[in-house]
DNA sequence: CCAGCGTAGTAAAACGTTTTACTGTCGCAT
DNA sequence: ATGCGACAGTAAAACGTTTTACTACGCTGG
């Protein structure tokens, strides 16, 4: 039956209702609804009337399987749930999250929030989207395999290590934020500097490791590298880095990417009774609660994860549409923020 | 043309190509796979075997359509996008949501983010979704009216002001943050305390003002109360306060629940001269980066909102699966975290 | 006057599931 | 024998769009 406002028996309008008010086919309402075929004016004005006056709502599922589309994008941590959890829940994933959330709903789509599970279940395989960012991806991401394995494009923040051109990245400047990690502990007359980053194949990993090899030979220091079982959090690298600064006793910088390791690389200290900044500089890269709350705090990158989030919506979606002359896109570079862990008063 | 997997045309393995393969019919395939029909076991596994070989994924958006689900839920800030921006970016909404997010994957729902936009566009009606969490709405939210309106779920974090039983939700505890906050200034010697809430008819301020006008009276002091707008931000809240405070400079204590404000307040503290906590103690509610990162920090609550937020994914699910015995939960009772700026030393 | 073409519309198929209503068969108690 | 219910499966409709292929029609140039 059809009541008074003309639209079928319970529920929502649908595009026959209008269709059968206006009296006009399906297929013109369709097209007069999202224009993509001419409809003479006045029956899409009169269909566009109709469409209001019964409160037409289109249906997204119906739109969704028709199309193929989903109009929505994963944002994936491939962080593992310890180094995610506690103060760094709010932390890269999160900074990222909100403005890719923002960016995307501007573009008409939506975002969903994949973040890392105490109980890891494939969730992204249960997932009915476009696209996916991930963020800083080791080599060998089950997700990104998963992800590529059904057709969908993938964005990463951070390239993916080993992965050819066919993953395209917002370059997050690895290499030059090393350097300005390690130039920054050299001004500060540090004069051996050791390195600790994450056994993970990231590539942020391998860049700083890089960069800290040719500063190591350049200098003549013998390399002192640490690296450390991301799952391990911060008091596993307190207990390591505390092994480290024993056996490495003329430390007296440390370039810790790793915000949680960092904290532990401050506890490590405090531990040993070396006074930071004075005894042991300690830098960061990401400028989380983390690093400010450290004791003491720690000085730190400013990413600009906004700029670098919008540039990964912006790509993933041109990679949806199919427009991919530029496969990649290069993250401004990062700015330093010195604090108390490395600055010499005076 | 079929190939040698056996699945259609191109694309995908669907439920057909499976009951060709196993010469069985789609229903049969349907039930077997999703169990919401007796299938015989043997059938049932040889279905299963065929699924699995010919690498078959539902889906989704045939499903979406022909149930009506979307398997999505939205997790909406009513804030405006001032108070949002800056610090608190990665503030309340960003807390509830990394908890939400995960609680809600862990249930086979992903959760979209829909955080405060700078153009507002009633993103919300773009949304495909099953229902949504609202932080603290204010009253007459146009987010909650659509929803509504769409016949869709929702779940507020903090009561909403002027609804019925028809909203559920997850209590703040405003009232007894408001105690606790008060509390804790008197116990901290403040004698006059003034109050800065928001002008927005949001419950965490009308429970808050019910508390301290009450406390007011009981002490015979004579009631300072300023309503900011929210979209002044800080800027606005440090110029309002410095007026209140120059106008009453009895005051020696502030409870201002609004972060943005409250580093406002610190900001009008020093322009006046004024040595927070010695001669003013400032207390907020949601200990966020704003709170820890002032000068001095600011005391506040742990508002447990880990808890509050899977307690409101859980009301909202409910609530989708109409399971609605119980209307609302009682959240945590919030935990003082003192800071400089209403500890006096000593 | 006719071939050809662009225009504005339509009918029907298609997207891939789930669900409803129906069928045949078997076992069993009457 | 007969009726009956449970069982295991099927055919077809349904969800609400978009898209493809087709039609009727008027116009234009030759």
């Amino acid at each position: 039956m059809d009541d008074s406002q003309g639209r079928s028996r319970r529920g929502r309008a649908t595009i026959v209702d209008i269709a059968r008010e206006v009296g006009v086919s399906p297929a013109t309402v369709s097209n007069a609804l999202n224009g993509r075929r001419y409809v003479e004016a006045a029956t899409g004005a009169r269909i566009k009337e109709a469409a209001a006056r019964l409160g037409y709502r289109p249906n997204f599922r119906a739109q969704h399987l028709r199309t193929g589309r989903a109009d929505t994008i994963a944002l994936l941590s491939s962080m593992p749930f310890a180094i995610a959890a506690g103060p760094s829940r709010l932390g890269f994933l999160m900074e990222v999250a909100a403005v890719a959330a923002a960016s995307a709903l501007e573009r008409g789509m939506a975002l969903v929030l994949v973040p890392p599970l105490e109980k890891a279940s494939i969730p992204v395989s249960k997932l009915s989207v476009d696209g996916a960012i991930v963020i800083e991806p080791a080599a060998g991401d089950p997700d990104i395999a998963w992800l590529r394995s059904a057709g969908l494009p993938v964005v990463a923040i951070g390239k993916q290590p080993g992965a050819g051109a066919d993953i395209p990245y917002v370059d997050l400047q690895s290499g030059g934020s090393a350097e300005i990690m390690i130039g920054h502990l050299r001004e500060q007359s540090a004069r051996r500097i050791g390195l600790v980053i994450g056994l993970a194949e990231r590539n942020s990993y391998v860049e700083t490791e890089a960069v800290y090899r040719k500063y190591a030979e350049s200098c003549g220091v013998e390399p002192a590298i640490l690296k450390l079982d991301e799952r391990e959090g911060e008091e596993g690298a307190h207990r390591a880095i505390a092994g480290l600064l024993s056996e490495r006793p003329e430390l007296d910088g440390l370039c810790v990417p790793v915000d949680a390791f960092a904290v532990g690389a401050n506890d490590a200290a405090a531990e040993l009774g070396l006074r930071v900044p004075h005894d042991l500089r300690i830098v960061t890269r990401y400028d989380g609660l983390r690093a400010r709350q450290a004791q003491p705090p720690l000085t730190a990158l400013d990413l600009h994860l906004d700029k670098v989030a919008a540039l990964a919506v912006d790509l993933l979606l041109a990679s949806i549409r199919g427009n991919m002359e530029e496969t990649s896109a290069q993250g401004p570079l990062p700015t330093l923020i010195p604090r108390a862990s490395s600055v010499l008063p005076g």
